[in-house]
DNA sequence: TTGAAAGCGGTACCAT
DNA sequence: ATGGTACCGCTTTCAA
C-alpha cells in the first residue's frame, strides 16, 4: 500500500491535521515543524491521494477532454496544448476519444463528469440542445464551438476565411469550390457561411460541394465533383479532406496548382510535408487547448463570473506551393482516368 | 452537487448499504426492493462516485497512458486502441505526453500512480534502470519496449526488418542505409539491431547513419548524409523520417525510387497520402494498444500470475511507390543543391 | 434480507 | 501553533 498521512504523522511524530497544514497551508505551521514534516514526507515518499482529497475539497485535480477523432492529427495538437497547460496547473486529463459519435459524448460527459473539476469538450458532434441538457452539470468549456451562455475557445473562422478568398481572388480565380465537412460540425458550418459572406463581398462566385467526411478519403470522394464544377480553386474543409482531394487530382492527371489551385483548414504538420505543399488557413491548435484550460481554471477559481467567457484566436493564412494564379482557360475536364488504387498512385 | 447514494436510500425508502447491494451484488436483495431500488437510481440519474468507491476497494476504474508525443501520428493511433478496449471494460483513461523527456515520465508516472490501477507505457524514452525502480509501485505494461520480467506488447521487430530488406534485396540493391532514431529509444536500438543481423545474412552491405530526432525535420536533416554515402536504398528509422528524406530527395532533384529507394516503419496513415506514397513496415498501433488494456486487466484480475506476460505483434511489409529496382549505376551525388525551404519545396 | 457502524485517506472546523 | 473530531461517498463487516 502506499504512504499515507498517518505514516508521515507517525514518523514526524506530530497529528494528521498538522501534516496536512504543513504541507498546503505552510504558514499556519511553525517553521521547524513545517520543515521536519515536509522531509519525512519527502523520505517516505508521501503524496497525497487526490481521491480522498477530492472528497473532502470537492476538487479532484483532474480535467477531461474529448475529441472527436485522435486520427486526425488536428486533435492530438490540441490535446499537447491543453497536457502542456493543465501540467504546469498540476492538473491531470482524462482523454476520451468519441470517434465522431454524438452518443458516445453524451455517456463520456456523464462518466467523466463525476472524476473532473471540469470538462473541456472539443468540436463536440452534439446537437446544440444535447449541448445544453449537459451544462450546468459540471463546468463546461467548448473548444471549436459557441452555444449562448457557455465559455468557449474558437477561432477567428471569418477573417481566416477572408485571408483564403482574397488570396485566390487576388490570384483571379473568381469560381471557387467549397468542399463541405460533416454537417454536424459547428466548425463546417461557420466555413461554409463564412465563404458564402466573404466571396460575396469578393465578387467571386462559391460553388459549394457534397459533405463529405473530414478525412483523406473524403477529400478522394468529392475530387471529381471538384472537377466537374468547373471551379479553378476549391477551398476544402480541413486539410485532410485537401490531401485527399490533391492525391486523386495526381491520379487524374490535373496539375496544382496549374489547372486547380487547392487550399486547405487547420495547417496540420503535414500540410507543409506533402509536395506540392499545401496552402492552408492554420488554426490556433496548442494554443486553443491552452487558452481553453485558462478558461476553465478561470472558471473553477471563482465561479459567479461571467457564465460565458469566450475567446476568438486569430488565424493566419500560410502560402505554399498548392495554390496558385488561376488558369486563362477554365478548370479542365478530363476524360474519365483510369481509376487508381487509393493513396497509391505511382509516380506523375 | 450530484446525486449520492443516501439520496437513493431515502428515495427508495431503504438504506445505503441495501442501495449498494442491489446494484453490485443484486443477488443478496430481495428482487423486489432490489428493483425499486434501481428504478429510483435510474430516475435520479445516480451513478457512484468512482473516487469514493476506490478510496475503499482499492480499485479506482482508471488507467493512464504515456506517450512521448502525440505529434508522431504513431502515438495517436495506440491511444485510439488503447481507448477503445478501456472504454469497453468500463475504464476511463489518463494520458500523459511526455515530450520525449525520461524526467517528466518519472513524474508523471509518480503523480498518476495513486489515481489509477494501472500504467501504460508506450516507447517510454527512460533507462532500463530507471524503469526498474517504477516496477513494484503500480501494475505497469510497456508498450514498444522490452525489459525482464516487465509485461510488455511489442511489434516483432526483426520479421519486419527482414521482410523490408529482402524485399530491398530482391530489387537488387546490395548497398542499403539506415537512417537511426533517438539512442534513448529502445524501439531505434531494435531496429538498428535487426537491421544489421538481417542484412549480413541477406549479403547486403548496411550503411548506419547518423542517429535524428524522430520527426519530419530530422529525415531532412539525415538526406545529404544519406547522398554522400552512396547507397542505393535506404530504410528509416520511422516513416516521418522517410517522408523527410524523400522531401529533401525531391529538393535536390534525386528521383524516388528511381536514384534511390525509401522505406519507413510504422505506416501511420499519411503514408499512403504522400507522393510517391511510402514504402513501410505496418507495425500494429490500434491493435498494440488494445493488446496492453487486456494484458493489465488480465494483471489487476489476477496478480499472482506470471509477472512478465509478453506479446508480440506481427508486423506487415506495404510496398508502394516508394522503393523500386536498385539503379545500374550507383546513387549519384548531384551538385550541391539550391537550399530549399524546408517543406515548402515547389514542384518537381 | 436488511440496517448500523466502521473506516478508506484526506481536510476543515473547533478547541486548546 | 497544534490536536481531536467529524465527515466527504461509498463499501464492508457484523448483527439482527
Amino acid at each position: 500500500m502506499a504512504v499515507t498521512i498517518k505514516d508521515v504523522a507517525r514518523a514526524a511524530g506530530v497529528s494528521a491535521s498538522t501534516v496536512t497544514r504543513a504541507l498546503t497551508m505552510p504558514a499556519l505551521v511553525h517553521p521547524e515543524t513545517r520543515d521536519r514534516v515536509r522531509r519525512t514526507a519527502a523520505s517516505l515518499g508521501y503524496h497525497p491521494n487526490r481521491a480522498a482529497r477530492g472528497l473532502i475539497t470537492g476538487r479532484t485535480g483532474n480535467l477531461g477532454l474529448l475529441v472527436p477523432d485522435l486520427g486526425n492529427p488536428f486533435f492530438p495538437s490540441v490535446v499537447k496544448g491543453v497536457q502542456a497547460r493543465a501540467h504546469e496547473a498540476d492538473y491531470a486529463v482524462f482523454l476520451a476519444d468519441t470517434d465522431e459519435d454524438s452518443a458516445a459524448e453524451i455517456g463520456l460527459v456523464r462518466k467523466l463528469s463525476q472524476q473532473v473539476d471540469g470538462l473541456l469538450l472539443c468540436s463536440p458532434r452534439m446537437t446544440d440542445d444535447e449541448l445544453r441538457t449537459l451544462v450546468g452539470d459540471t463546468p463546461l468549456v467548448l473548444v471549436n464551438r459557441r452555444l449562448a451562455r457557455v465559455p468557449s475557445v474558437i477561432p477567428e473562422f471569418l477573417d481566416g476565411m477572408r485571408q483564403a478568398v482574397s488570396h485566390l481572388t487576388a490570384l483571379g480565380h473568381r469560381r471557387i469550390g467549397y468542399v463541405a465537412g460533416p454537417r454536424s460540425s459547428w466548425a463546417n458550418r461557420e466555413r461554409a457561411r463564412s465563404a458564402r459572406t466573404v466571396s460575396a463581398a469578393a465578387g467571386a462566385e462559391l460553388v459549394e460541394i457534397g459533405s463529405v467526411a473530414p478525412q483523406f478519403e473524403g477529400g478522394v470522394a468529392a475530387a471529381d465533383q471538384v472537377l466537374a464544377a468547373g471551379v479553378t480553386a476549391v477551398i476544402a474543409y480541413n486539410d485532410l479532406v485537401a490531401l485527399g482531394l490533391l492525391n486523386r487530382f495526381t491520379a487524374r492527371g490535373v496539375s496544382v496548382p496549374g489547372d486547380l489551385s487547392v487550399l486547405g483548414f487547420d495547417d496540420i504538420p503535414l500540410a507543409a510535408m506533402v509536395h506540392p505543399a499545401l496552402t492552408t488557413v492554420a488554426l490556433p491548435k496548442e494554443q486553443s487547448g491552452r487558452a481553453a484550460v485558462d478558461l476553465l481554471l478561470q472558471l473553477l477559481a471563482d465561479p459567479d463570473r461571467s457564465p460565458a467567457a469566450r475567446r476568438e484566436l486569430p488565424t493566419q493564412l500560410m502560402v505554399r506551393a498548392s495554390t496558385g494564379p488561376a488558369p486563362v482557360h477554365p478548370a479542365p475536364k478530363p476524360a474519365p482516368a483510369e481509376s487508381a488504387p487509393l493513396g497509391s498512385a505511382g509516380p506523375p
